[in-house]
DNA sequence: TATAATTCCTAGTAAATTACTCGGTTATAC
DNA sequence: GTATAACCGAGTAATTTACTAGGAATTATA
């Protein structure tokens, strides 16, 4: 039940992309500098989150990524789940298209506490936005996002 | 961030051998029977579950295993930590002894959301217990914890 | 127009994890 | 004594993860 790598780096990278895109597109390269990451993988997870529709690009020198909308209208349960897919903690209650539902037309009894697990990490994830994750860099105003966990 | 068999199965099991333990113990090979699972793959759940004190058991002919306190006494949280460890999402927010914590001092801040998934999850495995499981398998009073999802 | 910076795309692969199986040992009811 | 069960440790095939590699397409700038 841990989340991924692509889950960790992705919502760290999505912050330092919010964080530096002030002044125009942000370089994936700048943002590996900066978090210590592959820009080779980044690549990977910027593609998940661009297929999402949460970032934007521009290509060529000076091109790079933006966000599509602003921190406010974007939640963290947005990111992670571009980045892991569902976050439900089996694929019979994915909310997922094309997950492996249960092929039991009964009701049975453990799906219901898997169902509620689903709802509490969503719940959760889908009431924090990004604009606060923004806020609380700032506040701290340290550049702590860059730690490797 | 999805549960493993461990889990998956094990609350299964557990369950299983709630509604089967009226008279006397139940052997793996009884559960084994009804869940469609190995007896050998049983055994390494139930050591879980018995290194946690959830369980009893005795040896030879007759013998098997019973819970070691009654079902509303027994939360989900209980079991399912038993068998996965922790759930949080990340080794930095992990109650478990001897996880690798965060080795950041200062406060990175999608650590908090970390920590919000973690308590998400708990509250609501720990708010479930056993007994409420069994209750609503005899309320359904079909026989459908042997599905295997 | 050439160059370099950048995103975009696909494939491959080493390491780790999962989901088991196998073969034996120990305890005990009958 | 024998059969039935829990107990134990090691091994292994399959899957997933966490990347790396290498090139193609796009475009600002000199």
């Amino acid at each position: 039940m841990k989340l991924s790598t692509k889950g960790r780096y992705g919502l760290k990278a999505m912050l330092d992309l919010a964080v530096n895109s002030t002044d125009g597109h942000v370089s994936l390269n700048s943002i590996a500098e900066r978090q210590g990451l592959s820009v080779n993988y980044l690549e990977q997870l910027f593609a998940s989150l661009k297929k999402a529709k949460l970032i934007k690009s521009i290509r060529g020198p000076q091109g790079g990524y933006m966000l599509a909308d602003s921190p406010e209208n974007i939640s963290v349960g947005d990111i992670l789940r571009a980045l892991e897919g569902s976050l439900a903690p089996t694929d019979c209650v994915s909310e997922a298209p094309g997950a492996r539902r249960c092929d039991n037309l009964d009701r049975c009894v453990t799906r219901s506490v898997w169902e509620k697990i689903r709802d509490g990490i969503n719940n959760v994830i889908d009431n924090i936005t990004l604009q606060e994750l923004i806020d609380d860099h700032t506040r701290n105003n340290n550049s702590k996002i860059m730690d490797n966990t």
